[in-house]
DNA sequence: ACAAATACCGAG
DNA sequence: CATCGCTCGGTATTTGT
C-alpha cells in the first residue's frame, strides 16, 4: 500500500468502492483473500474481486478454452476466426444443454487435431458435418483460403482441377466422418480416400467419372457460393508441376520443419544436455556436497567428434570409402543446383575447399564427385549418448556438455604431478580408443590448462588426433588466425580489419593482436569484448566449466522459437494462427520446465526493400530486416493463448505486410517458477508484499506532486469499515483529505488537444512514455482505417445453425432455442446489460457537472461532429461509461461485441479528428495504470483502430 | 544517470 | 523434385525518463 503513488491510491480506492457497489451485498467479505496472502494480517490485501458466484459455463467443461479467449480471438475478427468462436460457443452451450438434461457431458475428441473442410455437395450436408466435427473435438473451416490450413477435405466428387489442387491433402469421403463417430475413433483416412494413390490406371477412371459427373461444374464454382473468394488458391500449387509444398500456412509445418532442421536439433540437444547435467550435478551435490578440486594446475580436456554428422551418416553406407571419397550431409540428394546447406562434410571434401554451411550447388562446383548423405538424427543421438556414457565412466572432476558431439572435462585430480604429459596422453588416447570402439567414429582431443587453450589445441589435433598444449604458449598462439578465438566471428574480424589493421591484406593472426594495447581494443570493441580479446590473445581465459560451482549460471533463462524458413503468408489471419501454434510450442516447453514467463518478445524478419520476393534459396528468408518488440505480462503465464495473443499484438505493433514476412520468432524471458506466480496474480495482491517482490519495480512512477488530492466522501463510505480504518491513517499520513472531490490531473492533455489540429499530432502528444513497445500510435496514418465490417451477428437461429435444428424433433428444437436464448442472456455483454436497463448507471466518479473536463468537452462537442455512442454523445457520460466498462471487465476481459462497438466508435472519432478520441485513449491509459490488465486490451483497441498494417521500410 | 528495450553477435 | 536459415547467452547501443 505504502508503495503506491497518491495518484494510484486514490484511483484504487475509487475502484474498490465501485466494485463493491457493483457487486452483490454478500461481497462484504472481500478482504478474505487468504489464499494469496497467507500470513499478512493487513485487511488491505484486497483483490479486485472476481465475482466468483458467476457461474461461467466453461467451468463445466474442465480445462478447455474458456470464453475469455474466445473473445480475445475475435479482436482480429476474420470470418474464419469468428467461425471458430461460434463453434466454441456452440460447444459450451451444448455442454450446458447436456448437463441440464442430465446427459453425459464428456467431450468427444475423435477429431482432435483435425481441421476439416468440405468441398462441394455432400451427404450428409456440410452443416451436419460441421457440427459433427466440432462436437467431436475437431475444427471446421468454411474457407480454404488459408492454403494448407485444413488437414482433411471432405468431398464426394472432385473436378480434375480440384483433384490436382488437393493432391497432397487428405481428401476423404463423408463416410469417414460417420464411421469415425460410430466406431468412436478416428478411422484411417486412406481407407476413405477420394483421390486414389497415383497408380496411373485408376486415375484415368476418376477422370472419366468426373467428366460424366453433373455436379462437376458446380463443384468448381462452389467457392464463390460461400462468398467472394479473394485469395487465390494457386500459390500452393508449384509453378513447375502440380505438386504442393508445405509452407508456414500448413498446420503441420512447424513439426515438419523442426523434424528436419539440423539447427533446431543442435539447439534442443544442447539445452537438453545442459539440463540433464545440471540435474545430475544438483543430485550429486545433495548427497555428497561439492568438492572443489584441490589441484593447483588445471587440466582441461576438450573432446569432439570429427565431422560428426558426416561420420555418423556414413556408418550406414559401407559402400563408401569415407577416408578417400568426398562425403557430406545435406537434404535432398546431390542435385547440382541444390540450395541445400551442407551440414557437415568430411576432410576429403575440405581439401577441395568445401565447408560446412555451404550450399550443395557451390560445393558441387568445387568438388564434382561430392556424395551427399541423408541426415540421421537418431544415429547422432545414439553416438552422442555413448560418448557421454564413456565420459561419465571416467569420473572426471566435471563435465560440461558443449553440444551433441562435444564436451569439456576437467581431469586435474586424476593426474599426478609426476609425468604429467605422459599421463594425460595415456588418458586421452584410451578415451579416443574407447569412443571409436563403441561408436565407430573418431574423436579428437585437445588439452591445456584452460578452456581457451584446450579449444585451440583441439583445432590443432583435428582430425582424429590429440594435442596437449603445455608449453610455448606464445609461440603456439602466434600464427593462429584471430577468427579461431572463441567469440570472434565475421563481425569482429571485419571491425579489426577496418578499424585496427586497415592495411593488412592477409588474415589477421593472434600474434598481431598481441601487439595491441588493451585500452585500444576496449575503445573499438567496448570494455567486455575488448578485454576478452586482449586476454585471449595472451592465452588468458577464466571461463569455468564447473556446473557445480555455480549452477545458476547454467540454468536456462529464456525460451525461444525461431522460424526463418518457409515463412510465407497471405493474410494476417494466417499469421495469427501461426503465432498461436508457435506459442503453443513455447508453452509446452514452459510447462515441461514448470515455469511461467513474464515477458514476451516477438522478432520478425521482413523482406528488405529491393530483395527479390523469392530469394535464391527455396523458401528461404532471403535478405531481410529484423524488428523486435517485447511486452511485459501483467501476470506471469504459461498459457499459449495469453502468450499467443501477446505475440499477435506485438506483431501489429511492429506492423509488417503479411506478404513481406519472412521470419518469426517468439522469445519468453523473465521466467518464474510456476506456483510462485500466483502470489502476484493481480497487481493488488502485491500491494503489501515487500517491494522487491513487486514486478521489477516497474510500476514506480515519478513523483509528480499533485495539487488537489482528495477522495470523494461517498466513495470512501462504500468501503468496508475495517478498510476505512486502515486507509484513514495512511491517507492522513499523506495529507490526502476525504471530502468533495474535484476533477484532477492531466489538464495538460486537454490543452494539448486543443492547440493541435491534426489527429496525428494529438496522438503523438499522448503516446505513452513508459513502454515504447506498447505505443501503438507512433505513426501518423496516411490512409483511412479499413472499413471494418462490424455486422452484428445474426440472431440465435443462425448461431445454432438451422440445418442441424431442422433435423431435430420439433419439441427438442423449441427447447434448444429457449436454452440458447438463456445462454445468450447470461453471456450478455456489458453494453447489452446497460442498454437493457434503459439508461447508463451513474457513477460517483466524475460527479461534478462543472468539472473542467465536462465543460470543455461538452462545449467543444457542439462545434465538432456529434458522434453518438450508447445513445449519448456527451463526453463526460462516455468517459464514465468507459471507466465503468473497463473496471467491470478487468478480470474476464471485454466482450468482443463490446470491443467491436467501441472500436467502431473510436474509429469514427479518430476519423473526424475528434478531440474526444485522445481524451478517451488517455483515460483508458490512466485506468490501465491502475489495472495493468487493462493495458492489454487497450493496446488491442488502439492497434485495431489505427490503420493497419503500417508498413515500415 | 539509469534501466529497459532493442540490436547484434557467435557457437555448434 | 526443391528444402527444413535454431536458439541460447552475452554484450553493445539506443531509448525513455
Amino acid at each position: 500500500m505504502s508503495t503506491l503513488e497518491d495518484d494510484e491510491l486514490i484511483e484504487l480506492i475509487t475502484s474498490w468502492s465501485q466494485k463493491r457497489k457493483a457487486s452483490s451485498p454478500k461481497a462484504a467479505d472481500i478482504n478474505t483473500n487468504d489464499a494469496d496472502q497467507p500470513s499478512h494480517s493487513s485487511s488491505l490485501s484486497f483483490q479486485l474481486a472476481q465475482e466468483d458466484n458467476e457461474e461461467s459455463v466453461d467451468d463445466l467443461g474442465g480445462d478447455d478454452k474458456g470464453p475469455i479467449f474466445g473473445d480475445y480471438a475475435s479482436y482480429f475478427a476474420t470470418k474464419a476466426q469468428n467461425q471458430q468462436i461460434e463453434d466454441e460457443k456452440f460447444l459450451e452451450w451444448n455442454k450446458k444443454r447436456q448437463q441440464v438434461q442430465g446427459q453425459d457431458t464428456k467431450v468427444s475428441s475423435i477429431f482432435t487435431g483435425c481441421v476439416v473442410h468440405v468441398n462441394g455437395y455432400t451427404r450428409p450436408s456440410i452443416a451436419t458435418i460441421h457440427k459433427l466435427i466440432i462436437l467431436n473435438g475437431g475444427k471446421f473451416i468454411h474457407h480454404l483460403s488459408s492454403k494448407g490450413a485444413a488437414t482433411h477435405i471432405i468431398a464426394e466428387r472432385l473436378t480434375p482441377r480440384k483433384q490436382a489442387e488437393f493432391k497432397n491433402y487428405k481428401v476423404v469421403r463423408p463416410q469417414w466422418v460417420l464411421d469415425s463417430i460410430e466406431r468412436g475413433s478416428l478411422q484411417r483416412w486412406s481407407d476413405y480416400s477420394l483421390i486414389e494413390v497415383d497408380y496411373g490406371q485408376q486415375r484415368l477412371q476418376f477422370r472419366n467419372e468426373d467428366q460424366t459427373n453433373p455436379h462437376a461444374k458446380q463443384d468448381d464454382e462452389d467457392e464463390s457460393e460461400i462468398g467472394p473468394s479473394i485469395e487465390p488458391m494457386s500459390e500452393i500449387v508449384d509453378t513447375t508441376d502440380g505438386t504442393t509444398t508445405i509452407d508456414s500456412k500448413h498446420p503441420d509445418f512447424l513439426k515438419q520443419f523442426f523434424a528436419k532442421s539440423r539447427l533446431h536439433h543442435l539447439s534442443t540437444w544442447k539445452a537438453d544436455l545442459r539440463l540433464e547435467f545440471l540435474n545430475m550435478v544438483i543430485e550429486q551435490s545433495k548427497s555428497q556436497g561439492h568438492m572443489p578440486t584441490g589441484a593447483s594446475h588445471r587440466i582441461i580436456v576438450h573432446v569432439d567428434f570429427d565431422c560428426f554428422f558426416a561420420t555418423v551418416s556414413a556408418l550406414k553406407r559401407p559402400d563408401i570409402d569415407f577416408q578417400n571419397q568426398p562425403v557430406c550431409v545435406s537434404h535432398g540428394g546431390t542435385k547440382p543446383g541444390s540450395t541445400a546447406d551442407i551440414a557437415s562434410c568430411n576432410y576429403v571434401c575440405r581439401k577441395y575447399g568445401v565447408k560446412n554451411g555451404m550450399w550443395v550447388r557451390q560445393a558441387k562446383k568445387l568438388c564434382p564427385d561430392l556424395i551427399c548423405l541423408d541426415y540421421d538424427f537418431l544415429g547422432y543421438e545414439t553416438a552422442s549418448k555413448k560418448l557421454y556414457e564413456i565420459l561419465l565412466g571416467l569420473k572426471p572432476d566435471c563435465i560440461l556438455p558443449v553440444s551433441i558431439d562435444e564436451a569439456l572435462l576437467e581431469i586435474s585430480s586424476l593426474i599426478d604431478d609426476e609425468n604429467t604429459v605422459e599421463q594425460v596422453q595415456g588418458f586421452c588416447e584410451s578415451l579416443r580408443r574407447e569412443i571409436y570402439e563403441q561408436t565407430r567414429c573418431t574423436v579428437s582431443v585437445g588439452v591445456s590448462h584452460n578452456v581457451l587453450l584446450a579449444k585451440l589445441s583441439l583445432r590443432k589435433a583435428k582430425p582424429n588426433g590429440y594435442f596437449y598444449l603445455h608449453e610455448n604458449f606464445e609461440e603456439f598462439l602466434h600464427n593462429i588466425p584471430v577468427s579461431s578465438l572463441p567469440g570472434v566471428g565475421g563481425a569482429i574480424v571485419n571491425k579489426l580489419i577496418s578499424q585496427v589493421f586497415p592495411h593488412s591484406s592477409s588474415e589477421i593472426t593472434i600474434g598481431e593482436i598481441q601487439g595491441l594495447e588493451r585500452a585500444n581494443l576496449e575503445k573499438v570493441f567496448g570494455v567486455k569484448t575488448g578485454t576478452k580479446l586482449f586476454e585471449y590473445a595472451h592465452g588468458i581465459d577464466h571461463t569455468s566449466i564447473d556446473i557445480n560451482s555455480n549452477p545458476e549460471a547454467f540454468t536456462r533463462k529464456s525460451i525461444s522459437i525461431d522460424i526463418n524458413w518457409g515463412i510465407r503468408f497471405d493474410s494476417i489471419a494466417q499469421i495469427d494462427e501461426f503465432l498461436f501454434r508457435v506459442s503453443e510450442e513455447i508453452c509446452n516447453k514452459l510447462q515441461l520446465m514448470k515455469m511461467c514467463t513474464s515477458q514476451v518478445t516477438l522478432k520478425i524478419l521482413k523482406r528488405s526493400k529491393g530483395a527479390p520476393i523469392e530469394p535464391p534459396k527455396f523458401l528461404g528468408c532471403g535478405q531481410c530486416d529484423s524488428f523486435s518488440k517485447s511486452s511485459r505480462l501483467g501476470i506471469p503465464s504459461d498459457d499459449y493463448r495469453t502468450i499467443g495473443m501477446e505475440a499477435r499484438i506485438l506483431f501489429r505493433n511492429i506492423g509488417c505486410d503479411p506478404l513481406e514476412l519472412r521470419g518469426v520468432s517468439i522469445q519468453v524471458t523473465k521466467l518464474i517458477e510456476k506456483g510462485k506466480e500466483v502470489q502476484m496474480r493481480l497487481p493488488f495482491a502485491r500491494l503489501d508484499a515487500p517491494k522487491t517482490a513487486r514486478l521489477e519495480g516497474k510500476e514506480q512512477h515519478s513523483d509528480t506532486p499533485m495539487e488537489d488530492k482528495d477522495i470523494d466522501a461517498q466513495v470512501f463510505e462504500q468501503l468496508p469499515p475495517s478498510i476505512q480504518e486502515e486507509l484513514r491513517s495512511e491517507l492522513r499520513r499523506r495529507n490526502i483529505t476525504i471530502g468533495e472531490r474535484t476533477p484532477k490531473r492531466k489538464r495538460v492533455y486537454y490543452q494539448q488537444v486543443f492547440t493541435r489540429t491534426g489527429a496525428s499530432e494529438v496522438i503523438r502528444i499522448i503516446s505513452p512514455r513508459k513502454s515504447p513497445s506498447k505505443s501503438p500510435l507512433k505513426k501518423s496514418p496516411t490512409k483511412k482505417s479499413p472499413v471494418k465490417d462490424v455486422k452484428r451477428r445474426e440472431t440465435k437461429v443462425a448461431k445454432v445453425d438451422e440445418d442441424v435444428l431442422n433435423e431435430l424433433p420439433p419439441s427438442l428444437r423449441k427447447e434448444i432455442l429457449e436454452e440458447w436464448d438463456e445462454y445468450e442472456r447470461t453471456n450478455m455483454t456489458e453494453f447489452d446489460r446497460l442498454r437493457e436497463r434503459g439508461k447508463l448507471p451513474e457513477t460517483k466518479f466524475h460527479n461534478s457537472a462543472n468539472s473542467i473536463e465536462s465543460l470543455v468537452m461538452d462545449d467543444f462537442e457542439c462545434k465538432i461532429n456529434l458522434i453518438m455512442f450508447q445513445k449519448t454523445s456527451q463526453p463526460s457520460k462516455i468517459i464514465k461509461l468507459v471507466d465503468r466498462w473497463m473496471k467491470k471487465t478487468v478480470e474476464k476481459g471485454p466482450h468482443h461485441r463490446d470491443l467491436e462497438l467501441f472500436q467502431t466508435y473510436l474509429s469514427k472519432l479518430k476519423h473526424h479528428s475528434h478531440p474526444l478520441y485522445a481524451v478517451i485513449i488517455e483515460r483508458m491509459r490512466l485506468i490501465s495504470r491502475i489495472e495493468p490488465l487493462c493495458q492489454r486490451w487497450l493496446n488491442i483497441l488502439t492497434t485495431l483502430i489505427q490503420e493497419r498494417p503500417t508498413y515500415r521500410d
